[in-house]
This record gives structure tokens, sequence and C-alpha cells, in this order.
DNA sequence: TGATATAGCAAGGGATCGGTACTATAAGAT
DNA sequence: ATCTTATAGTACCGATCCCTTGCTATATCA
């Protein structure tokens, strides 16, 4: 399961790119260039992230795009939603009002519903606390004490993987017994 | 952005239902008339579910599916995996360890890939905090002291969604300046 | 006026998802 | 033994969405 397209990969790619030299901007031609991305494609969604209101273009000899607000300001869960839409976890996280329900026949007699809203409201608020600015961070790799782990406000510093714990190892088993 | 696709939607309702009942099983029939799934479609996702591991069958005339592990000891991270293959945020977020580059072509000057790794892992961590048994618990939707908020353990039990923080809105501006 | 750069449509190829059907195998009941 | 129930495995089609490209219009600066 991928969950970010590659429109989203490139999208984050050129965001980071413009966070580092913020508050300069940059053209598309410019982006597609050090970036390695293919022009066409990165034209529309640098396009579409200017209609989002994400980024901010000028057009004529010397314009490009430029962020529309501080990488600070921009969080993860804002760029997720100016690329790939309303961002749900299942059919039944609709957008808070509108014309939501009629999406899953189930609805009233589903099992979960509450529950999985539950879990998609701690994903956005996790996806909410990760800033462009973090994304674009240099990449220092090993800035930071393993044993310090788990903050209050969860990646006020993005944190190393390392190994995170698995609660337990999934079998591949093909139930021999 | 939809996150889950029909199937796992499926997979987790009839997990779920399985979760209230254990140890007890239920036949792929019984399943789809409860649930309101199509029989067909639930019956493959049971078969795969089995092969990953998740279940266990029993075949015959009393036959059916059961859970292989508690509910409590099976997570969101796992059941997404089983249904879903490998989970990946980005195509770089591969796993920890065998054939797994060659899927960005940048990979070396890429200039997110150490933070995209980060956030791919704080949200493994996430899905590996919710357990089947959450998911299944009964929707009494408001049990709750609102105050009490964020355990060191998140999820300890499922807290309602109400309106998490946005930090910011996004305006879904034309640029008209 | 010409060059540069974004804006907005439109369209097509390819991959993946959602759903269905068919055959084989296993376990229990009669 | 045989019939019924139920899972196992595989193959297939249709629809949808992703990815990419191309063309034309518009705005800005030299």
């Amino acid at each position: 399961m991928l969950l970010l397209t590659r429109k989203t990969d490139y999208a984050l790619l050129a965001l980071a790119s413009l966070a580092r030299q913020t508050p300069a901007g940059a053209s598309a031609r410019g982006l597609a260039e050090r970036l390695k991305l293919p022009l066409p494609v990165l034209r529309n969604i640098l396009k579409q992230l200017t209609s989002r209101g994400v980024l901010k273009s000028t057009r004529g000899t010397r314009g490009g795009y430029r962020l529309a607000r501080s990488p600070q300001e921009i969080t993860l869960a804002q760029l997720l939603e100016a690329i790939e839409g309303p961002m749900r976890l299942a059919r039944c996280c609709s957008a808070p009002e509108g014309e939501e329900e009629a999406e899953c026949k189930l609805e009233e007699s589903c099992l979960i519903r509450g529950n999985m809203r539950r879990v998609h409201a701690r994903l956005m608020q996790f996806l909410d606390e990760v800033t462009l600015a973090q994304l674009a961070e240099e990449d220092s790799s090993a800035e930071l004490k393993p044993g310090s782990s788990a903050a209050p406000l969860p990646l006020a510093t993005l944190k190393d993987p390392q190994s995170y714990p698995r609660l337990a190892e999934q079998p591949d088993v093909r139930d021999p017994s």
C-alpha cells in the first residue's frame, strides 16, 4: 500500500526546495532541472498548488513561484489536501459538513464507523503537526538522543525512525497445521 | 484522497465483527449477510487474511473463520499490511531490508528522503498503537472527559474526534490580487 | 514587439481496483 | 460411501483513476 502518489512526491519535493530558499522564488523550469523532475508534470502540479493557495505565482520574464506563507505555517495535512483533495481514512470519514452521506450504504448499521472517525481524527492531527519547514530541514540524520523519545507534542523535531517497536511480528504462515 | 480501499473497508468490518464474538467464529456467508456485504468479495478477502495469518479457517459443515490471535494483539498496522501489502508513505520508504532501492531515481539527491522516512516511521508507530479490539469496541460515542486528553500512550482508549485543531485554515482562493 | 513564463483545457495510454465465475479440496452429516 | 457445506486457488472482465503530454491564451519585462 503506497500512500502518496507520484504527483504528491513531486509536489513535496518542489515545496521543500522552495522552502529552503524562502522568500525567494523559482521558475517551473528551474525547479524541474534542479530536482530532475519532468517539466510538464511539475508545471501542472505548481499550477494546482497555486490555485489552492499554497503557492503564489508571478508571470513574465523573471516570474516564477514562491510559497504563499512561511514554511512553518504550512502543514503536511494542508499540502496533502491541496494536492490530493479532501483526506479521508474510509468512506465514512467525510468532511465535517456538506452533503456527505450516502457514500457508504451501511452507515447506520456500520460496526466501526465511530471508531474509524476517531482514528481518522488522530491521523489528521498527526499530519497537522508536521510542517513544511520540518520536511525541508537539512538532513543531518542523527542529532538526537534516542532515549529522550516521545515528546508530549510529537515531532516538535523530527526524530529518527530507527526501528520503531512492532508490537507483534506478523507470521506469513500458510497455516500448515 | 481516500486512504482505504473498499477491500480494506470490508476487511475491517469483517474483522471487527469477528472480534466481537471471539473466540467463536463465523462463516463467510454468515458474515456477508450480517454485514450486508457482497459474498464473493468477502470470500476473497477472508481467504487472503487467512493466508496472511490474521485468520484461521476451518472447512466443512460447521466450519468458518476465526481470529488467529486475540483482538488486543492485532494492530491496525498489521491488518493494513495484510490486506494492502507493505505500507509505505512514499517510494523511498521501503521495507527495512531486502532489495529495496532503485524505486526512486533521485534517491541520493533527494531533498526530503530522510525526513520522509521519519514521518513514515511515526505514522507506522501510530497505526501500531491502534488495536482491533479498539476498532471493534462498542460505540458509546461520549464516555470520556474531554479534559483528560493525550495519554502518554495515545489511543489507550479511542477519543472522540470533536474538532481537532487545524493550525491554519487553508484558503481556497483564486489569488484575486 | 518579442521573449519568457504561467494559466487553463483537453486527451490518451496504462495500471490498478472492484467484482464475478469456475474448479478443486476438505470436513461433517446422513 | 455419498451428499452437503464451506474454504482454496485461479483466472477474467469492466470501470476507474493515475500519469503524462500537448496546445492555446495571457501576463510581464526588455
